[in-house]
DNA sequence: CAGATCTACGACGGAATGTAGTAGATACCG
DNA sequence: CGGTATCTACTACATTCCGTCGTAGATCTG
């Protein structure tokens, strides 16, 4: 017992939640079959929202900085694709978030109970293929 | 199978993490015993920082309109303490992240694959006990 | 060459955060 | 009683992140 007070300081490097319009762009990248060019995800979020084309190449650029997109040259233009499936990015969060839980115990036994009926099945299951891999 | 593309438009109240300072000073509340004022804040975090007194109150009052903490008089002073236990605030992040993911099936089974053994046991014990409660 | 396309960069405004100073009320000491 | 300490309430300022664009310049294409 370390009469230590915790401090674990939690990882800097925690990825913030993504903006509302990076997030937008990020669902249209995932929802693509392959990496699309500014104007592709231009296009595509015009349907609901009255953007400038370098608006979206902006966000684009950003994401890519944190490396959250990917891109590959296509002619003069860039292509991009998320570096993540979109499961990863939440998941990532998922676990930030439980890391800052001073207690992981407390903190999934929580999350678990206000989970729904049909996540814990599928905790459930989740666990069940892990034990079967693992032993 | 709908096509919908989702478009799940996340709650756009989603409480973003905390702060680093924001973080410390919620890590002092919640290991005190009962509330405490500005300056057993301001005390506490000396230890490791130097910050004037008054940015520690700022950072309580902002805290407090955040909800996330709760004062009362005591004297002339304030003292401050948790609105909720840490456990909670890591999980409704975990709950956001959640949301976020497209498919959360998918982001459980990930999530549950990159937790750590003695996590996977906490989980299968916290869904043991939910299994017991609810049948 | 003129137009259409793209990218690279820089900008601006607003919100969140870290950080702190000042003013004013109050309370305690000698 | 007057000075000093203690608190709060407000205001302020720098940074960083994000939403949003505009402009300049390179390129491609007819």
């Amino acid at each position: 017992m370390c009469s230590y007070t915790g401090h674990v300081t939690t990882d800097p490097k925690a990825p913030r939640p993504l903006g509302e319009l990076e997030r937008v762009v990020m669902e249209q990248l995932w929802a693509a079959e392959g990496a699309l060019t500014v104007r592709e995800v231009h296009e595509r979020l015009s349907r609901t929202r009255d953007l400038a084309y370098t608006t979206v190449m902006t966000v684009l650029d950003r994401l890519a900085k944190k490396k959250l997109t990917e891109r590959e040259r296509d002619g003069k233009a860039w292509r991009y694709k998320a570096s993540a499936p979109r499961a990863d990015l939440a998941v990532d969060l998922m676990r930030d978030a439980l890391d800052q839980a001073g207690d992981r115990r407390e903190a999934l036994v929580r999350f678990v109970g206000q989970v729904s009926d049909e996540e814990a099945a599928l905790l459930r299951e989740a666990l069940s293929k892990l034990e079967a891999r693992e032993g």
